[in-house]
DNA sequence: TCAAAAGTGTTAGTATTACACCCATGC
DNA sequence: GCATGGGTGTAATACTAACACTTTTGA
């Protein structure tokens, strides 16, 4: 059994087994950036938070960090940003999508290909973090200066939630099982940074089909508002054929 | 050569049993999806083509693959994927982006984490490949059974370039420099699989203000069709913060 | 009773779609 | 001329945005 070629072609093979000295080897890493809403005291609107990993050791000791870690040999990417994210945050959270892979030659001291995930939480999911040692919550759009490319990863991962959300349900991700529709307006608010009408926006949100009415309210500080839950048949298929692997 | 999972112990000879401790090491190789258009004789539109490579050594022997290669610990993956693919097929492609990070445990005997871009073709890039050895194009709607998982990930790369399309100037990347309105409408039709209409096809268009028009015409087989260009300062910018990288 | 949020109605503007029609060229 | 694709016009429809208005609760 020849051990050399599996990836793609082989007409590479020899530089390739040229280069593989055991140092030279480029690890993988798996990292997540996690998105959840918070909301202030008396505030207007929620904003998007995200935990870090403050760091224990070189490179970039006692910065903050995506929470990740090494890809183990015998796991799948999916399964090492669960994993990962677990172990070092306490996390699980319910939707978690690959992000993008990042392998400049020069964004770790040692070279390091980083396959990032993002992930959303919901309220009810965020509790376990707040215990953990080492991990902190911060606004997303107020960062400190990050560890290796972590800062320019998250401006990526915002850029790309805030594009889904206009064409996704992932809202839902963000949302505990029963919503008022002002629950829901407040998500997209928070991710787009802008009101948007509370008419046209029941609106768009009934005719889309993907939530259904139940015949409970949320009694409060004022005129009682019905709940919904999100139709279960129509989340995702927004992430194409990839989605059918598990 | 049928070998499938190596797992099984008792068929591993000895060498490859004294490496495995090197090859725990997860390695990661690149590898790119390259489309282009190709209209047959007298064709009612064209179809989307995609060159192949023939392996010539386990595992899958003799079937197609994706072009690609491994990646180097010196280069980025972008630089990677450039180099892959002129090595294994001589194309410079005009657009280049990355698809996804593909890394299940079984998709190789032995652990490979490979990432994936996807890749335009303008009507004059393509002739380069057509002389290399082992390379071949086929029809993205009729493929044959190829090596490792790269039937599922051409399906999720054609998912993308549909999407794409919708919303994005990527068409550029599959045109020559000028080019009528109809070219441009078959792009689309050829991606999206159904005919448009040409007058919509082309309010929309003059409206996008991603093209120009110019003060020439294609003359042929009827009325002259004026031809445009795209304007440079208006294509990409649908990447998000990445592409200000380089 | 009043403030405030829930929920409904209406209208103007804009984008999409379908299709009728004229124009210019090669044959 | 005439067939064919290039190019324009137009009406119907659907979607969007703005905002006036009614309803229902807690205080």
């Amino acid at each position: 059994m020849t051990r050399t070629a599996s990836g793609t072609v082989d007409t590479v093979d020899s530089a390739a087994a040229a280069r593989s000295t055991a140092d030279d080897v480029t690890r993988v890493a798996v990292s997540t950036v996690i998105f959840s809403l918070r909301r202030d005291e008396g505030d207007t609107c929620p904003s998007v938070v995200l935990p870090l990993v403050r760091r224990t050791r070189d490179p970039f000791e006692g910065d903050w960090a995506l929470p990740g870690g090494w890809l183990d040999s015998s796991e799948s990417l999916d399964a090492a940003a669960s994993r990962t994210l677990a172990e070092t945050t306490g996390l699980t959270p319910s939707y978690l999508e690959q992000l993008y892979a990042f392998g400049d030659v020069d964004r770790s001291p040692t070279r390091v290909v980083s396959i990032i995930y993002w992930a959303l939480l919901r309220p009810d999911e965020v509790t376990a973090a707040v215990a953990e040692e080492n991990v902190s919550w911060f606004d997303a759009s107020d960062l400190p200066r990050l560890a290796f490319d972590h800062n320019e990863i998250v401006e990526y991962a915002l850029w790309r939630l805030r594009n889904k959300v206009g064409y996704s349900r992932i809202a839902h991700g963000l949302l505990a099982d029963e919503f008022t529709l002002a629950d829901l307006r407040e998500v997209y608010e928070a991710i787009l940074g802008r009101r948007l009408d509370p008419a046209n926006f029941r609106r768009q949100a009934e005719g889309s089909h993907a939530i259904t009415p139940t015949d409970r309210f949320r009694t409060g500080s004022h005129r009682p508002a019905r709940l919904y839950r999100y139709d279960h048949d129509v989340e995702l298929a927004d992430r194409g054929p990839l989605v059918a692997r598990h």
